[in-house]
DNA sequence: TCGCAAATTTAGTCGCGACTAAATTTTTTA
DNA sequence: TAAAAAATTTAGTCGCGACTAAATTTGCGA
């Protein structure tokens, strides 16, 4: 039974290493918020627990056993987020927030009920994979709504839940998992996106905010792509 | 927000306040299953917080602000663990443990959805009382089931929730809020305790198990009484 | 390749909430 | 009512997880 810490660390630590495939001890304090010297000596307190490998100066991994830790940590936030959601009807930007303190007091028998409750969910509110009990996770490849060019059309799959006022934003603007989304026009040099949502309105979004957006190009989009080639 | 420990500390304060007026520094310790020094400390922190009233050596008493914080945990306690148990089904001996560390962690926003959810319930599983939004909580005079003479019905109002094991056997034997129990047959010199619960089975319970279960008496017994008198 | 800036680690400190051992106060009992 | 016992507080320590300031290492640009 880690603390609350090390499961935040560990957290951390695997969504670092989702994007880049080192983790410095700058991100990490960085992404929690700390100092870099408070990072340094969790890192060195994890281990020592042989939960991650640390080089000094060069940054931290995952152990196999420290990815386990850190997937259970996540299954149970993202079965709370989706939990308070459904159960609940807490709003999707208020969640996380919710579950972030949740996830390391709840039991494995409280968690199987909820999996349970909810019919075994493969994704919470804002599409993010849920780890299984056996902490396997899907990796899916999305690319970022950013990357796309004027006259894609493509199908959210998942939202950042980092900024409670995006994601507020984007609800209202129905950019929501599984909305289409059709990007209108596209500013030259990282200038902002203009995208139509469904088959109803358009909207602008500014670099941050397409960021925070993965989707997957729409069928129809695909065909064309192979088609070129 | 005071810390997790502040709210336990306080909230055991009340829960012994229920029953003797001064609260000692022994009492306490032992309740939190902690060291008494331990308790001590927390005491002259709680005091220099305005939490409570220290008379050293002579005892510990909450203060308004004290007490007021004291019912929004045990509110939060107690409607997680119906929460628990309506929404998951969670047995009624695990909903205790599970409160004890969720309690700490809700937002106002969370308790508000979760009370709503459960239709502003007046009682916790076990029949305790959940204090209101504003502070306030019913205070009912019951008595214990092992202060009942042979010959008399009682409707049991409340069980204890300290011990899971007492809860399982409680609940096997249908000893619940708002059954009805009739004392068969009562040993002498604080001896054990003979009851039919319902009109079914009958069970024994020693002197431990019948003080963990209050009563009222119920209504032809109250005419009896008066009719005595 | 050298020097500098950035990243990282080390050293030392703090608040919290626990502990044990010892001192003190209160209560009980002979 | 004085001594013993019990309860309580004080004194000093510890682990945890944060911090700042200072030292060290790394890597980059001139
Ligand atoms: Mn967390
Ligand atoms: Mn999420
Ligand atoms: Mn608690
Ligand atoms: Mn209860």
């Amino acid at each position: 039974m880690p603390s609350a810490s090390v499961q935040n660390y560990l957290k951390a630590i695997y969504q670092l290493q989702e994007t880049c495939e080192t983790v410095t001890t700058t991100a990490l304090a960085q992404h929690l918020d700390i100092s870099a010297a408070s990072a340094t000596n969790m890192i060195k307190k994890l281990a020592r627990l042989k939960l991650v490998r640390h080089s000094p100066y060069h940054g931290v991994e995952l152990s196999t056993a420290g990815e386990k830790m850190a997937l259970e940590v996540i299954r149970h936030h993202r079965l709370i987020e989706l939990f308070l959601a459904e159960a609940l009807g807490v709003p999707w930007e208020a969640v996380h927030a919710e579950a972030e303190k949740i996830e390391h007091v709840i039991s494995e028998d409280l968690e199987d009920r909820i999996a349970d409750f909810l019919g075994d969910p493969g994704r919470d509110p804002h599409g993010d994979p849920i780890p299984t009990k056996t902490g396997f996770v899907e990796r899916p490849a999305y690319q970022s709504l950013f990357d796309l060019n004027a006259g894609q059309s493509a199908v959210i799959r998942r939202v950042s839940d980092q900024n409670p006022d995006h994601l507020k934003h984007f609800f209202k603007l129905g950019l929501i998992p599984d909305a289409t989304v059709d990007v209108v026009q596209r500013e030259p040099f990282q200038g902002p996106l203009r995208v139509r949502v469904g088959s109803g309105s358009e909207h602008t979004l500014d670099e941050t905010l397409a960021r925070s957006i993965w989707v997957t190009l729409s069928a129809t989009q695909k065909k064309l792509f192979k088609a070129k080639k």
